[in-house]
DNA sequence: TACAATGTTTTAAG
DNA sequence: CCTTAAAACATTGT
């Protein structure tokens, strides 16, 4: 589910437990979600510490505790984070839950595609440090992204805005959202875009980023009727542009949606 | 029933 | 080493 600005959303609802101590630790020990890391380890550790901050960069965030515990994470498909109330018993898809006196934070995944690692350092964990530029950071710039599009030219410009190497964040909604705004089609391969295509895409991605942060980011708002956002989902909705009946293929391995109009093919 | 779902990883080929 | 495409992952909802 998750693209960047509802991980930022999700990142925040434990704002809630900063400052608190994690009296205990409940988490399912063989879930996927844990993957390579030792759950028995993480829950060992995370006992007794308290909550520190958090942090998000595209996809991904951090969780800081006492001591220099680390917890990552991350939401793949189905992830959410959530508060409940302390006497929260663990439901089938709480893979892991932070008890606290006031309250539990959870991380919830039924389908598993997201994860969770653990890091003991005073430093965050080396992954953590060498994830690629934030799209609204200054390094993101015009001249960074058209090196993308030069880097991808034989794919289909969705699936450069899908590459996390490059534009950390940008989902499968974002990307669509991105390219109607700018009246692309997603299928153009990377190799017919000129530089004045690159500098609108980058520009949408920007735009639509920090509004998307604004929005959704913060309360989880609904985007405006403006958006392709609302109409995107169900087949046989108009362009909330021109009108036009919506198009909906699989381009670059994703189901995408764009306006035959807005976005006709090159 | 069968397919699709806002994501990554692995595998294979170029 | 890099890019690209396709399958796999696990569960739920239509």
């Amino acid at each position: 589910m998750p693209e960047l600005a509802e991980v930022e959303y999700y990142r925040k609802q434990w704002d809630a437990g900063l400052g608190q101590k994690v009296s205990d630790v409940r988490l399912h020990e063989k879930s996927r979600n844990f993957r390579e890391t030792d759950p028995r380890l993480l829950r060992d550790r995370l006992k007794g510490r308290i909550y520190r901050a958090s942090y998000a960069h595209g996809k991904n965030m951090l969780f800081q505790f006492s001591g220099g515990a680390w917890l990552g994470g991350h939401l793949g498909m189905s992830g959410k984070i959530l508060v409940t109330p302390p006497d929260h018993g663990q439901e089938k898809h709480d893979h892991l839950v932070l008890v606290q006196r006031k309250q539990c934070l959870v991380f919830s995944d039924y389908r598993m595609f997201g994860r969770l690692t653990f890091h003991e350092g005073k430093q965050p964990p080396e992954w953590w440090r060498e994830l690629p530029p934030e799209v609204l950071s200054r390094e993101f710039s015009k001249a960074a992204f058209a090196t993308h599009v030069r880097a991808r030219a034989g794919s289909p410009v969705k699936g450069l805005l899908l590459d996390q190497g490059r534009l950390p964040g940008i989902g499968n909604w974002m990307a669509d959202e991105i390219l109607w705004k700018c009246g692309i089609y997603p299928g153009v391969r990377c190799r017919d875009l000129g530089a004045a295509d690159s500098d609108a895409i980058w520009k949408a991605t920007r735009k639509v980023t920090r509004d998307a942060l604004r929005i959704i980011g913060t309360n989880w708002g609904d985007p405006p009727d403006s958006w392709l956002f609302n109409h995107r989902w169900k087949k046989g909705l108009a362009c909330p542009r021109c009108g036009s009946g919506l198009d909906r293929g699989e381009i670059a391995g994703r189901t995408t949606c764009w306006c035959p109009r807005c976005q006709a093919e090159f």
